[in-house]
DNA sequence: CAAGTTTTTTACCATTTGGTAAAGTTACGA
DNA sequence: TCGTAACTTTACCAAATGGTAAAAAACTTG
């Protein structure tokens, strides 16, 4: 019996990391089915027998992402504050998830594409993650609201928004580019919004 | 040579139409490469060779899905009356987004697939008819804030914000449906927050 | 109903693609 | 520095996939 744990080399931790970069950009723009192991490989300068060293095969890699990609997209709701002040804990989440689209707009695309397709790999992690730290957050709201430190709504609607509207820039930039050209200060124009709706829209 | 404008035959009629719906459903949850000919003559119970006999190739059923789901989809934007009440107008407006997403789910999920992948199909479509409708509904909507009537703030990031929050419904609906699983009158409670939120945000 | 046209089906084909085998090369600890 | 383990490269392969050829069947129309 081999040991199946074994620190990784730095060859191996380096390569990894190429492939989960030159793959992500793949998946995102290109989905899971319309990249290639090729594409990756030409990517990231390997052969494709390399990937598969590295990876068991094309899904393990995906799934890889979107492992990595969970933890990172969850963080900013695990950061909200049960004690601090509800309108700025929501404002600085909102603000969080901004910069995530404007930084990670990647990141957003391949987890839109994973949902968008009906989340098949990702389903149990949703389940299993998300959904019970979504349901503490909202209980959180909730009692936020019930205090009359925000406006009264649904809670989960209004985190459903927030990510719909936030993601929507990193997920649809495409369309944006097209409708409002001025590259420059595209992205603060839309943060100041952003933050100006949610902060009117969650005062009280 | 052949005439090339041929009045379409019944049978021709009726199988293009059961190959696009087949094909619809297949494009927007798998995406264009992620859709096999195979599974689109299997769902619509004809052979595959059949398929290529109603259609040039697969980019042709893909393209003729995109383009009579472009004038669909901005039909609503297109029924704003610039004479009517401005409030009204963008409350109807959200509803009538809300409707389709609840209505055409595989639309917005095409159509979301395409534009996240970087619309390699439907850029110069975007550019050519959505550009300029966008500009003359942008300019309605700024007319009415400073005449009063609207709560001011940027109309093309409002107009964004309106399609992210609306579309999200139908495009992350498996998110949404691990999230809050009361499958019954979760489509009224999304109308109920939606309706909500811009009223307060678009009144002055 | 007969002739011609449209539509469907069967049998194929070339390319792409995920993945493997195994030889060759490099890194690295004793 | 030598041997071994880690890594890379070349040459493949089987299955899947978009598409074609052409015969068979069905439908239309004079």
């Amino acid at each position: 019996m081999t040991s199946t744990a074994r620190k990784p080399s730095r060859i191996q931790t380096e390569n990894r990391q190429r492939i989960r970069d030159a793959a992500l950009g793949l998946f995102a723009t290109h989905g899971f089915r319309g990249t290639t192991l090729d594409q990756i490989a030409d990517a990231c300068g390997m052969h494709k027998p390399n990937l598969i060293y590295y990876f068991d095969s094309k899904e393990a890699i995906h799934i890889d992402l979107l492992n990595t990609l969970m933890e990172e997209w969850l963080s900013p709701l695990d950061a909200m504050d049960p004690d601090g002040d509800p309108l700025e804990e929501m404002m600085g989440y909102i603000r969080r998830k901004m910069e995530m689209s404007r930084l990670y707009p990647r990141e957003s695309r391949l987890f839109a594409n994973e949902i968008v397709q009906g989340a098949p790999r990702m389903l149990p992690h949703l389940e299993s993650t998300l959904k019970p730290l979504f349901d503490r957050q909202c209980g959180i709201i909730n009692r936020w609201m019930t205090e009359g430190k925000l406006a009264q709504m649904h809670p989960a609607h209004l985190i459903f928004s927030i990510w719909a509207v936030t993601q929507h820039y990193a997920d649809f930039e495409a369309q944006i580019a097209v409708l409002l050209p001025g590259d420059d200060k595209r992205a603060r124009g839309a943060e100041a919004f952003v933050e100006a709706m949610f902060r009117k829209v969650l005062t009280p």
